[in-house]
DNA sequence: TATTGTTATACTCTATAACTATA
DNA sequence: TATAGTTATAGAGTATAACAATA
């Protein structure tokens, strides 16, 4: 009753904030090691995508999307577009904006990485059972969803 | 068909890395919110609370029970015991190892950041449905298990 | 006045590696 | 040689707040 290796969680046990650090911790250091040095970390792969999907979306439709600050968006942007992994083109009528498109260097990283994606995604299924994946994100979805 | 207020996910829509950095991100400053200025953080928590249901315990024992390493464990350790809410006794028999045993002036934080504990538990609770939160749970195991 | 994006700054949590002392 | 714990350092990811340009 509430040990994990002979040591007891006590009110641990069903804190579902201790399991969900540790599993976004190992999710995030297993998906890091197979992007390897392939000048992308996983946060800018979610950029990378989200522009890929929506090319000219702009920066706060990024934030809103990607569930981050603007001021760290802005960073990862310029860096990824010093990689020339995107380029950013004023938007005619609302001259604020910056519309974001992928390049084509960028597109073929964006090969590579979804490539290495399947691959983390395939080992998380193996781990939590194909059939349970859906619920899963079901049920992130819910903690996640402001209210 | 993959949308979130009118962004395409792409491959970002069965991403459980995806959600589960923000479901992480969400319900630590969650929690960090309700705990406000009680001087711990939701690490600590964590540490406080494997102290009190185990006394006694080694470091090596907490850092495999809290899934970190030791150079963290030893300054939040520290820094606990600095503020009287935890004490070190160096193990008879092997001297290089400290137990760790809360205080009484711990035990009275304890009662406090466990009332705020449940309170967040509630709130998880009511959002992912509490007869789903079993599995969850399970779920967020099975991402962690080493194997 | 409000919004888009930029910048400077700083915080939180975490790990790596080199170290001491003990075993 | 190996383990428990300490320390210095650094890294990743993030946010806050003040700002300029534009609406």
């Amino acid at each position: 009753m509430a040990k994990n290796n002979d040591v007891a969680l006590g009110p641990l046990e069903d804190f579902i904030g201790f399991y969900l650090r540790r599993a976004y911790e190992k999710a995030f250091s297993d998906f890091s090691e197979i992007l390897g040095n392939d000048s992308l970390r996983p946060g800018n792969f979610t950029l990378l995508v989200l522009i890929h999907e929506n090319p000219g979306i702009t920066q706060v439709e990024i934030c809103r999307a990607a569930g981050r600050d603007k001021s760290g968006v802005t960073l990862s942007l310029r860096q990824m577009e010093d990689d020339d992994l995107i380029e950013r083109i004023r938007v005619e009528g609302d001259r604020r904006s910056y519309a974001s498109y992928i390049t084509l260097k960028g597109r073929e990283l964006y090969a590579r990485v979804l490539e290495k994606g399947e691959i983390h995604k395939k080992q998380l299924d193996d781990r939590i059972g194909a059939d349970k994946k859906a619920e899963m994100i079901d049920l992130l979805k819910k903690l996640i969803d402001e209210n």
